[in-house]
DNA sequence: TATGAATGAGGATTCATTCAT
DNA sequence: TATGAATGAATCCTCATTCAT
């Protein structure tokens, strides 16, 4: 019984710990971590202050916990879609519409993420936990690669460096997703939304890697 | 006399002004909007808290003033590099390497930038003020575009829609920059440095654009 | 015990507030509402500053709830004497001592509250707060009506306008201690003490009431 | 030269006390001496915030001449009428009249004037000033007591206490500006318009007063 | 373990007063 | 004498963190 128990008070705290997270995602993501409230964040969470507390050390430590756990999820989920079944091409499009489509519903984690060197947003946070959230950014990348090399080793792709044209690709693709970032979007890239600019970035990539024969 | 008078006065405030928004900029740019702190701003500037008030109605007022004073600079440099003498593809290069050298030096003024759509970033900032700063990004664009424009019209590019290569060009630079901004540096470009990609890029377009005979 | 525990900290909730509600009655009363100051108010109720903001909103909050409250014992204590057992003549006389104690005991708040249509007093108060404590003066004097019109109804008083009485009665009472709160009391109102005057006053409008058989 | 140059100088020190005067009593009487603000007078009068100090040693200096001032006219306007031709009784009416016209006109300062002795409007305003200033309330009753007197010198009125008439009187009429003062106007002088219940209640106590024969 | 009352350092803003020009 | 720029003390309010229950 007591181990039972046990187990549904495990439990109870990791969907307890869950149901902060995501209260403060919504806050912090909103507000920024110097701005972001506390209090909020409680009563958000259906919990008291204090009870935040029990969780996380201080608001720094939850916020750091706020952005492994984003990172943690998008870096799953890039694995899972690299590492399906199918032709390379189809991979590398799956991800890009992935990528895209992630960033399309957590634009602000991306703005954040992008800014992580700066003092400005990340404040006085646990540098340990900071590194640890951009090392998934080149895990992400390194997986990029992975799946380009697989395509050279099976013959799909041309030989060439998987680790450079996967920063081109990358590079490109935030490129694209930083014009449109900023300002009026319409005007930036033309009339083409910028889905169907993404997409088609990625089909150009795609026919340069092809093999001939292919 | 008192006309000389009334010029000291006024070239004494622009100073101060000027004074005030430098000792600003240090802090705003390495502490954020939100955590950074008016009474070191004060001190920075050797005035007196009160003596900010004189200047800047308040916080955000300040920053946004801050923001467009850097906007400014940076767009009127521009500009200057833009339509100085020369061929298009010199005047390009220019560009490349004054908007590379201008984000090595204000790195974080890139990034409060890229967010500026995000409230995390702008708090309760003006709101006319902002949009005036997002304003001066397309204007830079523009530029750019006209640059293009003119090297066709003189026959040193090949016909093509100005605006949207333009756009291209504007999209990978900021793409190489976001991702050379994440990270252990090193790894992600491959051996180049940074400064050796953005230049190899720029001349990768101006192959592309070059008109056959050139 | 939850209930107990429960009711425990209500009590002492609402025992806290009565404490900085009696601080603030202190320094509002004595520098204004402008003047006084949070710090002091905080300082005298041995509570934190912080504190202060869990039991008011603000400090006009603070003041209007002051205002409210002094009000409210007051019409409630009137309502008692005025319902009291008694002849209509003898729960004048008592609701005559009534007031005039009050008065003496809380000048400044008849002054706050004589002022209150007043910009330079009530400054940026919430208006309904505002509205709800002037709301207090006419209950009273509608109590006072009612007195009169028991001691009618009785036929220990004339036949007569009881609103109307009520009105005459409490403008010269109002004037008794408008008078008496200017300047050198002693000289204005002869050789009377106030008290004096105000408890003749009320005997001479006993008499012009009474019914002749009386 | 130097000597009209001079008058001229005093002459216009003069008008421009008048003109600080005139802003500041816009300024203090809607805002309160503590709220009010200088810079706001300041501008209202058209002198540079400097200036002020050049005319008043500092903001209590200022706010106690300009209570004196008003106090000042007051006084003698009320004298002016007392004084003019005509019978007691016509004198006395002309006193309701122009009193309860000041009063109209200068609502503010009656309250600030009632409420002189109170630390919550005087601050540390100084206490010569003060007492200047309430001494004027005394020498106004006087004047009435004055006009009373010789009434009943000249045989129009009954033989009686002019100064105690004059406090009754006095009393009275403060009591009906009091009433007047507080809350919804209209309903607690019955139908009767303030201004014609202040003119009958003249009419009254000179019916009181009047010799038989008369 | 959860609560939420209490804390108090911190920060933006105001404004009477001073003083160099 | 008039100016208005500079000052900095004063004050309201916020909020991360602690701790008794």
């Amino acid at each position: 019984m007591t181990k039972s128990d046990g187990q549904g008070r495990e439990e109870r705290k990791a969907l307890q710990r869950g149901r902060i997270l995501e209260a403060a995602r919504e806050i912090f993501f909103r507000d920024g971590f110097v701005a972001a409230n506390l209090d909020e964040v409680a009563l958000s969470a259906s919990v008291a202050k204090g009870t935040l507390y029990r969780y996380f050390e201080n608001k720094g430590d939850l916020y750091v916990a706020l952005l492994a756990e984003n990172g943690r999820v998008f870096e799953e989920r890039m694995r899972e879609v690299a590492f399906a079944s199918g032709s390379a091409s189809e991979r590398i499009r799956q991800l890009g519409r992935f990528y895209f489509g992630h960033w399309t519903r957590n634009r602000t984690y991306f703005q954040i993420f992008w800014a992580l060197e700066n003092q400005a947003v990340t404040g006085d946070l646990p540098k340990q936990g900071v590194a640890a959230v951009v090392r998934l950014w080149e895990d992400c990348l390194r997986i990029l690669a992975d799946v380009i090399r697989s395509g050279v080793d099976s013959g799909e792709f041309e030989p060439c460096d998987a680790w450079e044209v996967a920063n081109i690709l990358w590079t490109v693709a935030n490129g694209l997703i930083q014009t449109e970032q900023v300002g009026p979007r319409r005007t930036l890239l033309g009339a083409k939304l910028p889905e169907q600019a993404f997409h088609d970035m990625v089909e150009l990539f795609l026919r340069g890697l092809a093999a001939p024969g292919r």
